[in-house]
Order: C-alpha cells, then sequence, then structure tokens
DNA sequence: TAATAGTCTACTTAATCGATAGATTTTATA
DNA sequence: TATAAAATCTATCGATTAAGTAGACTATTA
C-alpha cells in the first residue's frame, strides 16, 4: 500500500500535468482541489523540486510546475522517489539492492526468484504510464457514462 | 516492500513444504535454519495456523506442518494474510477496499484505473506462485552452476 | 510423571508516518 | 521602493506500527 506522501505526490503531479504549460500552479491551489494538507503538501513538493520533476517559482504570480512533459513522467519514476525499492524484497531490488541475510545463496534463492520476476513485471507496467496516460485515461473513462 | 513478518512466513512456509509428509517440524528447527528470531516466529505461525495455513502437534515428537500440499498454497493468499490489501491503492483494492477521499468520482479516476490495472496482474502473477512452485526454481537454478 | 513443545498474555523499544507552527526569503507590481 | 504574495526553511509533535522479548500456562507423549 503507498504512503501519503506517495498518493499525495501523484494527485499533486497529475495535478500539474492538467495545467501543463497554463503557467504555475499555487500551493494552496493544489491543496485544495486534491484535498490536501497544505503544509504537508510543500514538502512533498520540495522534494519533487530537489528531484527534478517540478520547478517552482517564487513570488506573485508563482507557484509550481512541471519540468518535463506529462508523458515523460512514469509512475516508476514517482514511486522511486518516495517508496524507495519497487521490489517486495531488498534482494530483488535494482535500485535499492540490499542482501536480505537469510538464505545461503541468493543466486539460487527461489524466493529472490520469483519476487524479482513480479518485480521486473511491475516495473515494466509502471514505466509504461506516465502523467499524461493517466490523464487521457480519465477523459477515456469519462465518455463511458 | 514486505514486512519482516511477512518475509519470515514465506520463509517459513517455504521451509514447511520442504519438509512436507515427514512429520511436523519444530519452531526451533525453522527458527535457526531460517534466522527468524523464535518468539517472533511463534506468533506468526500461530497466525498461519488461525488462517488454516498450517497445523501443529503440541508435545514430544511435535511441531508444525502444512494441511494443504506445496502446490496449494500460493503467494497470492500468504501476501494478503500478512500484508492486507496486494492493492498500491485501498480504492483499487478487491478484498481490502475502501475509499481514497480524493477523487470526485472514483468511476472515472485516471489514478484508480492505473494502479488497478498493476493490482489485476500482480495478483495473477501471485496466484500462480506456489510454495512448489519456488522449490522447483530453487532446484533449477542449483542445477545452472 | 517428566520432559517436551506449542499457546497465551503482556510488555517494550524504536522507528516511521502524517501533520502542524512559525519565521524567513524571494519576487512582482503598484 | 514599499508591500503583498508565495515559496522555503527549521523545528517539533503525537500517534501508530513494526519488531522483538519475557514468562507463565497448557497439552501431549513416552
Amino acid at each position: 500500500m503507498l504512503s501519503k506522501k506517495t498518493r499525495y505526490s501523484i494527485l499533486a503531479m497529475v495535478k500539474l500535468a492538467r495545467e501543463y504549460n497554463q503557467g504555475p500552479v499555487l500551493i494552496s491551489t493544489i491543496s485544495e482541489t486534491e484535498l490536501i494538507p497544505k503544509k504537508f503538501l510543500e514538502s512533498i513538493l520540495l522534494e519533487l523540486k530537489k528531484n527534478g520533476l517540478v520547478n517552482s517559482k517564487k513570488g506573485k504570480g508563482g507557484g509550481y510546475y512541471l519540468i518535463k512533459s506529462p508523458e515523460q513522467v512514469n509512475l516508476a519514476d514517482l514511486l522511486r522517489l518516495f517508496e524507495g525499492a519497487i521490489a517486495l524484497l531488498p534482494c530483488a531490488a535494482y535500485k535499492y539492492y540490499e542482501s536480505c541475510g537469510h538464505c545461503k545463496d541468493e543466486l539460487t534463492c527461489g524466493i529472490r526468484a520469483v519476487i524479482k520476476d513480479i518485480r521486473d513485471e511491475t516495473v515494466r507496467m509502471m514505466k509504461g504510464i506516465s502523467l499524461a496516460d493517466i490523464i487521457s485515461r480519465e477523459t477515456e473513462l469519462l465518455k463511458t457514462i
């Protein structure tokens, strides 16, 4: 289950994607439309900025905006930022690898092997989902009503 | 990332699967071979028992053993027991559904839609992985050395 | 009737999550 | 150039959960 922090970051990024190329969006606007506690959102946006996903403008007319286009931001990058590894076990992780310390030999560990399979498929799927995909999915679903 | 509890439960279940039909296995044996703190393991095994995955025998010659065959126990069941929902968001969960409280309409929420896709595929994979699969995977890997 | 082995109740400790408060810095514009 | 608007920084807080421990109790079997 994703942490609130990760959820809020997805909500905020989708919101910024909807306003892409329409100037900066206020923290308080995001906070109000997405129902995210403002102070908490502030720290999330700062972290997103530190990691090069968004940029900000201070002062009047300021706010936050996407650096890359909605097509270029995928779920895998976003999740890794706040959740760390995508794999279910550290020994099966790619970017956050750690030994599990339980099996005798990692290379022949059956548990690691199957968890790695799951991770590979999950990462493949997540990399294939961009902010633009989420938005277009939304408009598709609206048509079906 | 899986909790220690879930990891230990997988390790313990795979161990019991290896000893399937060879009589009960002592808690202390599992604790020692799998490097799991004994007292912690006790509570995990009790929970597995309460949920009908294992059974136990008290007194001399006692211990724990699998109720179902290693082919019949899959990762999805095991994970759900200790982690709760497999989905990354409660609104995308099947067995542990909860509203997220952020979108206006769940049925047209793009985030929920893509997270649900990921969940469906994850569950499909996990259901396809049994304790027997993990063990046979291990023997396969041993051949490649 | 001992020894064995699982069961139950109750803590504890540390870490993490989610959130808030308030002071500070930067910037646009009137 | 003063002022209002916004982001930024520092600090802290309470609640919850994760992980693990201690010890008494109960059931079984040789």
